[in-house]
DNA sequence: AAAGAGCGTACCGCTCAGTGGAACGCCTTC
DNA sequence: GAAGGCGTTCCACTGAGCGGTACGCTCTTT
């Protein structure tokens, strides 16, 4: 799906041809999905198996343990994480919902961590995997606080509809984001996933303007009522946002 | 350090360069560190950052966010570690001290999950970072529960003083390993870092024989008493083994 | 100010690693 | 028993990758 004129492109290719979903895939999938030649894809899934990134099964090929120690060594993610941790900790035992940081890299939300008990709603999102910025509270909190072409860039562009509840129109969710800057906190309401309510703050640079991250607390259509979280979100929120701070001088 | 005689070997050695420490590296010391051609890094890398493996700054290259992803998707730690979190979620909050889910690979631990609060005791222990087996906790719970052969293989080879504490005796350590399966819990006191005491329990396969994972509570001696908390690692492995079990018939 | 050291970048001709089409054997499925 | 899908192996061609060399830059040193 990518450039796949060099070695290192097919690799690659082969490894991103895995989604989310699929745990373990055949060799004739994996032809099929990266569109190399199945000779190459043999030799270069041997070479990934051995260098660790691949696990080769009855089944077929899954990704590697190799590969997980290599992405936790990510230094930007690897050091949000370990500073965010007690905070998210603190939010979890506060709220006993799902509580997710997540970082913006693109138009999209990337998650950083998910923690959870039991009784969470089973959402969609994993710690790694992405969302769209326009229907999520994390989403809408990272791009309220992203920069003026960017945002505009992502709501001239066409919103996808995700859920019946998702705002598509570009007007409504700017008034939104407003409110967002304005209160610290974005909702979102069954916007991303049927049943799923969410309240999100964001974590702020030094300079206060700019956002590094978003912590968010989501929970059951019911029982939860996001607005009584807003507060402890916010806190958790600028406390990190104060500790990191403090890390780099 | 590796063969490097394939491209996609070349790569890795880059990317494996990168300590758990360093977050940034100048090409230089790329060079310095993988032993390959000054060329061949300058181009190699510009790959990787074209690939979202790595990132480019002023001061030389960072391992991307790009490689968080594809490490977060590896499929057996993820489940893993998704089917977990509430289990350690619960153990940390009954005992609010450092909590770690690791796995055996090969004749080291690699912790796939760690989590705590503000107070924690810092431990040199981080998500998919490596420990010795025969100086952590959650080390000797696996090695109990690995087959005979990787055990007298890891009890054989010569083992490494970390600190004054550490078992260094087979025999010692073999009279430990009997005890943790016997009593379902084994301890480390000091013995891979000086002020840290550890408890740990295995998740045993649907057999009853093998170990998947282990789970441990970790904290600085003084305050923290492990045989107290032996109960609540006990029950959080063996629960999370339980749902582990079911979720794969 | 000049010399030096260390850095990142750019160039380029040689060559062998990587390529992908073809063919094979082994399974199911129809 | 034909047909199709699968994983594996083989092999001759070729251009991607190689690494030595060279350049410009920024510091530090003398």
């Amino acid at each position: 799906m990518e450039d796949s004129d060099t070695v290192l492109g097919k690799a690659l290719g082969i490894l991103r041809a895995f989604g989310p979903a699929d745990s373990v895939l055949p060799l004739a999938e994996l032809v099929r999905r990266t569109g190399l030649a199945k000779g190459s894809v043999h030799r270069i899934a041997g070479d990934l198996v051995r260098h660790r990134l691949l696990d080769k099964t009855e089944h077929g090929y899954r990704l590697s343990g190799g590969l997980f120690e290599l992405g936790m060594r990510a230094a930007a993610e690897r050091t949000l994480l370990e500073v965010a941790m007690p905070f998210l900790q603190d939010l979890y035992e506060r709220t006993h919902e799902t509580v997710h940081l997540g970082v913006r890299e693109g138009h999209e939300v990337v998650y950083v961590a998910k923690i959870g008990g039991h009784r969470q709603a089973k959402a969609p999102s994993r710690a790694g995997g992405r969302m769209p910025l326009h229907c999520t509270a994390i989403g809408k909190v990272l791009l309220a606080y992203a920069g003026e072409d960017e945002r505009t860039a992502v709501l001239s562009a066409p919103l996808e509809r995700r859920t019946p509840h998702t705002v598509i129109a570009p007007g409504l969710l700017r008034g939104q984001l407003v409110r967002a800057v304005e209160t610290g906190v974005a909702y979102e309401r069954e916007e991303s996933t049927p049943g799923l309510l969410c309240v999100a703050a964001p974590v702020l640079a030094p300079d206060g303007l700019t956002a590094v991250a978003a912590v968010s607390v989501t929970g059951p259509v019911g029982r939860f009522r996001p607005e009584s979280h807003a507060n402890a979100v916010r806190a958790a929120a600028t406390a990190l946002g104060a500790t990191l701070a403090r890390r780099r001088p």
